[in-house]
DNA sequence: TTTACCTATGTAGTATGCTGATTGACTAGT
DNA sequence: ACTAGTCAATCAGCATACTACATAGGTAAA
């Protein structure tokens, strides 16, 4: 059985908030209280190692919105197995982090 | 208003768990998941910073035991206020990490 | 129109955290 | 005797996280 690739507690607790559905940075940085220099570099290291993918949202969206345009994630495969594996090393992970409320169209 | 002073998201954890009554380092890592190489020297610097402070437990007390003697913290007055103010920062720590089952001599 | 605040993302430089190993004493199996 | 396992703490060297700041368009007030 290879050995689990590791994850840090701030990588992980990152993870579970996108997997939660807070899928662009800002949204991650409220529900975590991680500051932008911390949330913006590891996410960019989770989609390096294709825990997550990215995705730029249209500028006509943003536009309709009057507000920047946003980088949405969202977990792959191995991103959403690799979770999993993780709430045996950090328990305390799983019941954390509520859920955003869902913007309705 | 003096900013509050600043506190990563893994020491605030470590400051609870303690607060919590994790008083030692092993019993820190059990339930935070951390390893000892994140958990020991973050100790050393909230003790640094006055948040907590250490005292050794007596030589018989872990001979009585069987095993290594334990270092043991407690949070100091600092140290209690400046996890009131971490919660609004992290609000997710105030909910996460169980108490430890208290030993009975 | 300049001051301020909000959303959203990003960066440089440094402090902190993590991996992997080590120490040391004690326990138990082979 | 050796090998392996547990509890407790520590370290060197490298990876990650944090602070402080920046950018850029938007709103809104003075």
């Amino acid at each position: 059985m290879q050995p689990e690739p590791k994850l840090s507690h701030t990588a992980a607790l990152i993870l579970q908030a996108i997997h939660l559905g807070h899928v662009y940075g800002f949204s991650v940085m409220e529900v975590t209280g991680l500051p932008s220099g911390t949330v913006y570099p590891a996410m960019r290291r989770l989609e390096r190692d294709a825990l997550i993918t990215s995705k730029w949202e249209q500028q006509s969206i943003a536009d309709a919105e009057q507000r920047p345009p946003r980088k949405y994630y969202k977990l792959t495969r191995s991103g959403r197995s690799l979770l999993e594996s993780v709430y045996k090393r950090y328990p305390l992970l799983e019941k954390l982090l509520p859920s955003p409320a869902v913007e309705k169209a």
